[in-house]
RNA sequence: GCACUCAUAGCUCAGCUGGAUAGAGCAUCGCCCUUCUAAGGCGAGGGUCUUAGGUUCGAAUCCUAAUGGGUGUACCA
């Protein structure tokens, strides 16, 4: 339901009628309940460019507007704000009117578009780490949300899998005459470790690595067959940690930094034909306006850098995958990367005008001192590990609470604990920078998926104490639950503005309103007491069941999964 | 040096397309379990929204500057 939209066409409608001009109606939300749930505060502003009285304006403008359907009362506050009320016979027939939908009131959008969502990204070298967290949850809630909205979401997975590192790691993956299926990848940091310490004291090694880098790049079968071997069993870390986090990403979106390899020419050649890059100390560089810096696109060597990988990506995405809107998920510090990438992109017409191009930026992951995860320390701490962690840790809460039988304790634990570590994750602006803690991650109070959890499991507690057909309208009785369904109906608005912004945390922070005022409704109005009328019986169960439906969708585009029973 | 970004309660954070008395959680202090899951609810205290200017009827929100964090900045990704 889009609530906004409809209260902003009365008021135009109620504009129009009382003959004044105005273009865009902004509704807000009320900022206090005394207030009303919207307000309208366009007044001000028309007061001035008419030079009238804004009260006088804002009085004729709430005889204008329609209060028979969705609107209970409208009225003129303060200098000129008009605050409404939402009609309670309207929020009880829409709500229950959704009852049955398995959407939960939300619909499509208008114009449905080809999204590229660039997300997770590993590094073939590498075991995923904390660090890679963000971009993988992110992104994958990015595009779970905009396909629920109904656009069509391509999913790229960019692994880093091309590089002079790779020549060093199959050099002695030969050499421990392993394939990539044997024991010895098991720890990828260990065998980056090992690998580096042999290239350090090696100096017939390390000639070896150089030789295959290069061997790999003009396309010797011998090393790509090991350099095949060694990214299959290194992506299967990866779909191992993506199994446990839950996220979709599977091979069939992967399109690695290798992919780009044969194209990396091309783009090299358009850059000169246009004239847009030029040779700097050996270099091939493009000097973009208002920067001293280049961006160089290739090395002295003949040898081609991310940002033509990138100019690559964006040029087979925009024309190839015929994408309308390309969100990059990644770390913020590659802000200026991605600015000059798609500036590059743009003026060579790699891509076109039409196409939008997004950095979706988050902060950086800080140690509890207030300093950045380091990736190529020792200390950094493992994906796979903290994942395990976090559901021994919810084991150990949830145990003390009641009696489970172990398959349901492990179940519950593994909810539990992936969900908090997303929720956690999820529920911070993803601009800001991001202090890891245990504790916080682990915390089941407050704003945490626990509580989200909590409240489910209550709900169908109930649901399954009553142990019936439950027929009948939500009718609305008293404030709470005028301000439940009204939440409820929400949704909608709540998914398009966080589809827009790319904001996870505005549905949490939603989700964390519904389930609060959930929690103040259940408090005062009891369902399934003795000397409750059938039919206000009905209403709460019915009111209780959308909520429980409506967290679980919720949840679910967070790739949070709810358990019955906690 | 230059560029980007952030600064809100003791702590962790919302709010930022300008609106009325700036909100949560944690922590602190009270109250509510013979009653649908107390991992809950109700209440109290706690703020010159870093500082100084500007725009405006109105600024935490927009602009400028200062201060203090963080980040990026020519052949890594």
């Amino acid at each position: 339901m889009k609530i906004k939209s409809q209260l902003s066409n009365i008021i135009s409608d109620a504009l129009k009628s009382a003959n004044i001009k105005a273009d865009d109606v902004v509704i807000s939300d009320a900022t206090k309940p005394e207030f009303g749930d919207y307000q309208f505060n366009g007044v001000m502003k028309l007061a001035k460019i008419l030079k009238q009285n804004p009260r006088q304006i804002a009085t004729n403008l709430v005889e204008h507007i329609d209060t028979t359907g969705m609107i209970a009362k409208v009225e003129v506050a303060g200098p000129g704000f008009i605050n409404i009320w939402l009609n309670n016979e309207w929020l009880g027939k829409e709500v229950t009117a959704i009852l049955t939908d398995d959407r939960v009131g939300v619909g499509y959008v208008q114009k449905p578009k080809k999204v590229v969502v660039d997300y997770s990204g590993p590094n073939m070298a590498k075991q995923m780490h904390v660090g890679h967290l963000r971009s993988t949850i992110i992104g994958d809630t990015l595009a779970t949300l905009l396909e629920f909205l109904g656009d069509d979401v391509i999913r790229q997975n960019h692994i880093g899998d091309w590089g002079t590192q790779f020549g060093m790691l199959i050099a002695y993956l030969e050499e421990q005459g392993a394939d990539g299926a044997t024991t010895e990848l098991k720890d990828l940091e260990q065998f980056y470790k090992d690998a580096k310490v042999r290239f350090d004291e090696s100096p017939e090694f390390a000639d070896k690595a150089r030789e295959y880098v290069v061997k790999i790049q003009s396309g010797d079968e011998h090393c790509l067959t090991l350099w095949q071997s060694f990214i299959d069993a290194s992506l299967g870390h990866c779909e191992e940690v993506y199994d446990k986090l839950g996220v979709n990403l599977t091979r069939d979106d992967v399109r690695a930094e290798s992919f780009y390899n044969p194209k990396l020419a091309e783009v090299i050649k358009t850059l000169k034909e246009i004239n847009l890059s030029t040779v700097s100390d050996g270099a091939e560089c493009v000097f973009l306006d208002g920067s001293e810096v280049p961006v160089i696109v290739q090395k002295g060597d003949g040898g081609y850098l991310y940002a033509t990988t990138d100019l690559a990506a964006l040029e087979y995405r925009a024309k190839e995958l015929k994408a309308d809107r390309i969100c990059y998920v990644v770390d913020a510090r590659q802000g200026q990367h991605f600015k000059q990438v798609f500036t590059i992109a743009k003026q060579a017409g790699m891509v076109g005008e039409n196409v939008a191009l997004e950095h979706i930026g988050f902060g950086t992951m800080m140690d509890k001192g207030g300093k950045p995860f380091k990736t190529r320390d020792g200390g950094v701490i493992k994906l796979i590990d903290l994942l395990d962690e976090a559901v021994v840790k919810a084991k150990e809460s949830i145990k003390e609470r009641d009696a489970h039988s172990e398959d349901e304790l492990e179940n519950i634990a593994t909810v539990v604990g992936i969900g908090a570590v997303k929720y956690a994750d999820l529920s911070i602006s993803r601009e800001s920078n991001y202090i890891f803690s245990w504790d916080k991650m682990l915390s089941f109070e407050g704003n945490t998926s626990l509580y989200m959890q909590y409240a489910y499991a209550r709900i169908q507690s109930i649901l399954r104490k009553y142990d019936g057909e439950i027929e009948g309208d939500i009718i609305i009785g008293d404030e709470t639950e005028h301000r439940l369904a009204h939440l409820l109906l929400k949704f909608e608005d709540t998914l398009s503005k966080a589809a827009t912004d790319a904001t996870p945390h505005t549905i949490t922070s939603y989700l964390y309103d519904v389930v609060t005022q959930f929690m103040k409704f259940y408090e005062l109005n009891p369902i399934l007491k003795g000397g409750i009328d059938e039919e206000v019986k009905v209403s709460r169960l019915q009111l209780a069941k959308l909520t429980g439906a409506v967290i679980n969708k919720g949840l679910d585009i967070l790739g949070i999964k709810v358990v019955d029973k906690i």
